[in-house]
DNA sequence: AATGAATGAGCATTCATTCAT
DNA sequence: AATGAATGAATGCTCATTCAT
């Protein structure tokens, strides 16, 4: 994402800082009000208008940089997908013992999703669109997961040293884990309203986070 | 959501539906095509003319039944859950053992999110609206769902003859039973995407059935 | 105007009010509606519904009565004329020396003007409308109004016994008449914004009326 | 109201209008379109469709400049106050007498009517409206008329030299002033139809003037 | 690289009017 | 005499997108 200065912000060194920015900086703008706009009012509900206006530079340049709305939204799902994919790559379980090491993985999935909404958000839209852009996105399709290897080794390290069940494949536990953490994050307004007491404090979170935990444990023990 | 058909439009037995229907039709044609198009494309991105053109009848009636966009959305929501409710209603779990009537309560929850995807979309968009309907609508608040209730016995009496945990409470299992199935319908796209597999064909639905309860009966055994 | 109960309604004697009203009773109260809503919110600005919603009827009636928007208001249009012309002959300047009637007649022209908005505003609306109505209306050809030959006659006497002047031709003098006090309740609004003090209270209004009555005899005098 | 041509629109002397014009010059278009639309059918009969079609400018525009029909009229108002209030400012009475200084004001009177039907229109709208648009402006409360300052200057100049009379305050006297011509023009059709002849030909409208300014010097004598 | 001006198609909503009983 | 149901044509307003510089 770091950018080249273009020639043009060069070639007059000495002068005050130039008006225009270099192209990355606006793209990367661009790109971040839209994960913003898109993850708050989903495809249909955001404007370009508000986009721009909050990238601080002139509408046209969605046009001239990512073509359409479209093309911006594409571009903002690539940008959530690749932070997720990095935070994923630091996940160091290195010697852990396979129940220190799931801790960690269900950990990781509860924490990453508390803090980054806008992911979910965008994951959601995206679904309703029948994944219509993760299909498309050549780039998208190569962001492979580390988690997933993760959760089969340690799974699988688990089942041969007797702490973990041997009949779970790893993508459904991937799902189950992922699950647990997500719908309450993705549905936590309804599911306030239902249970009538907010589940968005800070207290129902952390408790939530040892449910979380407890249960998955539990589900893979032998 | 059925609404009682009118003395009018039952007085003449036996002949063919009338061209001009009465005002009870009227709105439930207008509350079934409301419950599509909003589940197709949010409420941001459903359009009011493809809900008056689906249900048959001229746009303006939209506003002279429900007042606005708005006002039909709440009651497309309203609709979703009242049919929600009426099922749970019918579940019987009557002399089951606690293990075998939690397997009937997680494999509803699966079936019904399964056969109706419309639930899912309207629930999915009510959150990005930050649940605004579902806290206007006193009707939505007074649908208190059945469900919790007999999770929370049902839980009891398995703890009670010693083969559910103790230390859960209901409100989380509720969560984690209901998000290990709702989120393998609501991401089901991008999952598939991402693993490289169809995971709405019917294969894959029902071994993902099968792992969603031995998932959470193990969870709760103690 | 009186109406026969039909059959309908007798049917069942003893049985409490029937609901339906006599056609007249409906005409009348369809037209006061209008005539208020018309003079609140002009031609283009009223509406049919509030009409009927306001006559406690049936929004239909409008069109089985008088076939279109366009009629109703030509109907109000004539109620007001009616009125005004009927207060006009009850005017009895009899016996009364030239001054003193004069006094009437500009005291009536302002006293009726404060009294009746609504004539003002139909009027106003009629100007607009080029005075289509007006010119469309045979009734409202024929309903002559007194008040321009009772001024005439006053004029002459005046003339003739030299308290008024007599190079004034009554349509004149009967335009600058009314313009001194129709221009004051009219343009109230406006005139009381550009001034900074409000022309419509009741001490500005009485003050008002006194200063009509002295510039118009004032300006008479011979 | 003129707008001040750019240096952009100014920099190719001689060349034809642009196809492109700038942003002052398509205001003035649209302003000039809303005075006429506006005036012609009062602001709820008024067509953003037509004012946009009149102005050769796409649609969309009255709403990028003006932010809503409401505020295109709010310009469109202010834009005839701010051209009667030049056209006074332009009087100058300066060495007259009395009495020829009140037969300058008197026939400006009538004249700026009879020239400028709109702004009778949109007052007489305005005041339908209950004057909130002028309420709502600050610009127009800052309009303060020097017309009513030279009256009031001529009255006392006249008072003292004993050809005015000197009871009479100077709103009042402006109100009559304004009222004998402007109710002819305003109303004229309705005048016109009750007195079975026009009264927007030439002759009706020269032989009025003579009358308005005969009348109202009348009045003031002492 | 960036901008201000402008547009066409569409969108929720309104309204006078008609239909069927 | 009266009503409830329904409609077609606007109407104010919005939005993604393009033009010209």
């Amino acid at each position: 994402m770091a950018s080249t200065p273009t020639l043009a912000a060069r070639k007059k060194p000495g002068i005050a800082a130039p008006a225009r920015r270099d192209a990355a900086a606006t793209r990367d703008a661009l790109t971040a009000a839209a994960v913003a706009e898109f993850s708050r009012n989903g495809f249909a509900g955001a404007r370009v208008d508000e986009i721009a206006r909050a990238a601080g530079v002139n509408k046209q340049l969605v046009y001239h940089y990512f073509d359409s709305k479209q093309g911006l939204y594409l571009v903002a799902l690539e940008s959530v997908y690749a932070e997720i994919r990095e935070k994923e790559q630091g996940l160091s379980l290195g010697e852990l013992a396979p129940v220190e090491a799931m801790t960690q993985l269900i950990g990781f999935s509860f924490d990453y999703l508390a803090e980054h909404p806008e992911f979910i958000a965008l994951l959601t839209d995206e679904n309703r669109n029948q994944g219509s852009h993760i299909l498309a996105s050549e780039r998208l399709q190569k962001m492979h997961s580390p988690f997933i290897e993760m959760l089969e080794a340690t799974l699988e390290r688990g089942a041969k040293e007797g702490v973990f069940r041997n009949d779970f494949d790893a993508i459904n536990v991937y799902i189950s884990i992922a699950g647990i953490s997500y719908f309450f994050f993705s549905n936590n307004h309804t599911l306030s309203a239902i249970f009538g007491k907010s589940l968005s404090l800070r207290g129902a979170q952390s408790q939530r986070r040892r449910h979380v935990i407890a249960f998955a444990l539990n589900a893979l023990r032998p």
